[in-house]
DNA sequence: CACATTATGATAACGATATTCATAATTAAA
DNA sequence: TTTAATTATGAATATCGTTATCATAATGTG
């Protein structure tokens, strides 16, 4: 039995004395609703094709809450954008990033995984969390 | 024998038709004279003590200058700000990254950088370079 | 030196994000 | 279901890192 996002949205909005609101929930859908790496930018104008009546303030609050709620993660790619992915399903951590297109692969390594964890063990170091990134040319980019 | 930053920086400089100037020595010294990672901010401020006249503008004109020149590079951690690092002494990509005291420790493992290559040519992609940061507590923060 | 060109520093502009504030919506109590 | 306290909203404004503008100064080549 999963939580969906949305139980894990609300009980958090509820367990910190917050309300629920239209907004919050339009938002929330959007962005499950999409696939990974939306900007606020982005959220803000799909969301107003339907709602014209939400401000850019509510979508940066909102995500926001998502990030401390846990179900949303924040992304910082090369552009002064900040994305969003969700976290339900697995973090993503690990992305081709093409520099020409900005095409994002998600990618993962057990290898990789594994060494990462004997690197900072090395170090005496406690992993909380990782990115790898590699940018280059993606294959279409390459051709 | 190795070129040495100053020498590559002011080679760059006349093969580009720019000029040597008072402040980009300056600029450049204090940025070698330091251990990696310095933001803009930092620097000017590191200037200002013994050089009250030089402009914020020129350290951000000049630290560009130094990334195209290829003796400095970007990072991005998570703060607002641009740090920079030097490359003479080969790239540093891999980073331990304390979440707490801020400390930034390098590391370098052939296996995974290896392994980096391999993914990225299972999906037709072409590394330029490539960023693996793993973010947590440093031993002394754990302790 | 002359003079064409680039560099400088102060200031203003910029874009992403955060904050303010008056008003509206939510929620729990009565 | 009314009430009243509290939180949320959207528009506008502020903030912060960075970039552009522009008048003046420095550089360097002939
Ligand atoms: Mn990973
Ligand atoms: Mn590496
Ligand atoms: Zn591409
Ligand atoms: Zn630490």
């Amino acid at each position: 039995m999963k939580r969906t996002g949305k139980k894990i949205f609300f009980d958090f909005i509820s367990k910190n004395g917050l309300k629920r609101s239209r907004q919050r929930e339009l938002i929330l859908d959007a962005f499950l609703s999409t696939d990974r790496h939306m900007s606020i930018e982005e959220l803000y104008l799909k969301l107003r094709a339907r709602h014209p009546d939400i401000g850019y303030s509510t979508v940066y609050r909102t995500m926001r809450l998502l990030v401390e709620s846990g179900i949303a993660r924040e992304f910082h790619f090369g552009d002064g954008q900040t994305r969003f992915e969700h976290l339900p399903g697995g973090e993503r951590n690990d992305h081709l990033v093409c520099t020409r297109c900005n095409a994002i692969t998600q990618f993962e390594n057990e290898t990789i995984e594994k060494l990462q964890g004997e690197i900072a063990a090395s170090h005496g170091f406690l992993i909380e969390t990782h990115k790898l990134k590699l940018y280059g040319l993606c294959a279409g980019c390459r051709a």
